[in-house]
DNA sequence: TGCAAACTATACCGTTAGAGTATAGATTAA
DNA sequence: TTAATCTATACTCTAACGGTATAGTTTGCA
């Protein structure tokens, strides 16, 4: 029931990108000192922001990562949905095998789930990194 | 981020207890049975439940478990709890050693999140099993 | 008294996911 | 052409998860 490692330092990754003029780019290197993020691991976990179209990745001299759009267009999320998938807070909400079990309708606990997995998800979009800014 | 199987099985244990009579004891080979759950993990899981005065046991000849209180003061939070301790949806929130990194306040990812979980600890909260038994 | 039906305690096992590292390759500016 | 960057893939180590096994304790009852 915790959000993973790779997905902490992916807001960090974000915020931090968000910080910057828009479109300057910032290298892995500078990005992993200034996040305390090992460099090969950042290397390795932002690839998954890039892919969900979060990041922008510049390769060859002078390259390096910087967002692919506003930061008001980024929520939590984004970010989250783009390095662990889809929030699921119970398997009975991903595998619909469980909990029919012996109920006729979906188990209860079931639906409450659904319910509070329903918030959490809106919770989660409503935050984006430009209101995170600037707090 | 996703509750776990002994989680899982314990929303069903105690949903399960909560259909039964007041008072009513049942084996846990019976309820492994009802509930597909296998018989031996079935009793180490429910022995957190036990410890955190949820169901009670009962040993020797006509033992078995029941409810330690009523359904309508359990909580689905309170099994949460139980079986995996208290809910924290990021590490920043259970150890303060993180995000404080280049923040002189906590950082704004830390404070939104706290809030969000908030928000997951009080719904949980709000469910007890006399109302998801009625549904 | 002794037995069998239950739960209890502890320890073990196999698999998977998480966190991080390594190596070789492709791209690009100068 | 070279050096700075990112990309792809695969590897390692550890801990947690899900489940099983064994031996022990408690209790009702014949």
């Amino acid at each position: 029931m915790q959000l993973n490692q790779a997905t902490d330092y992916s807001f960090r990754i974000v915020l931090y990108l968000s910080s910057l003029a828009p479109g300057e780019i910032a290298t892995a290197k500078t990005i992993a000192q200034r996040e305390e993020i090992p460099m090969r691991y950042l290397l390795k976990t932002i690839r998954s922001l890039v892919k969900a179209g979060i990041v922008r990745s510049y390769r060859g001299v002078d390259g390096g990562f910087a967002l692919a759009k506003s930061p008001k267009d980024i929520t939590l999320l984004d970010v989250v949905e783009a390095v662990e998938g889809p929030v699921r807070i119970n398997r009975c909400l991903k595998d619909h095998e469980y909990c029919t079990k012996h109920w006729v309708k979906p188990c209860p606990v079931h639906r409450v789930l659904g319910g509070i997995q329903a918030t959490l998800i809106r919770e989660l979009g409503d935050h984006n990194f430009a209101d995170l800014l600037a707090r």
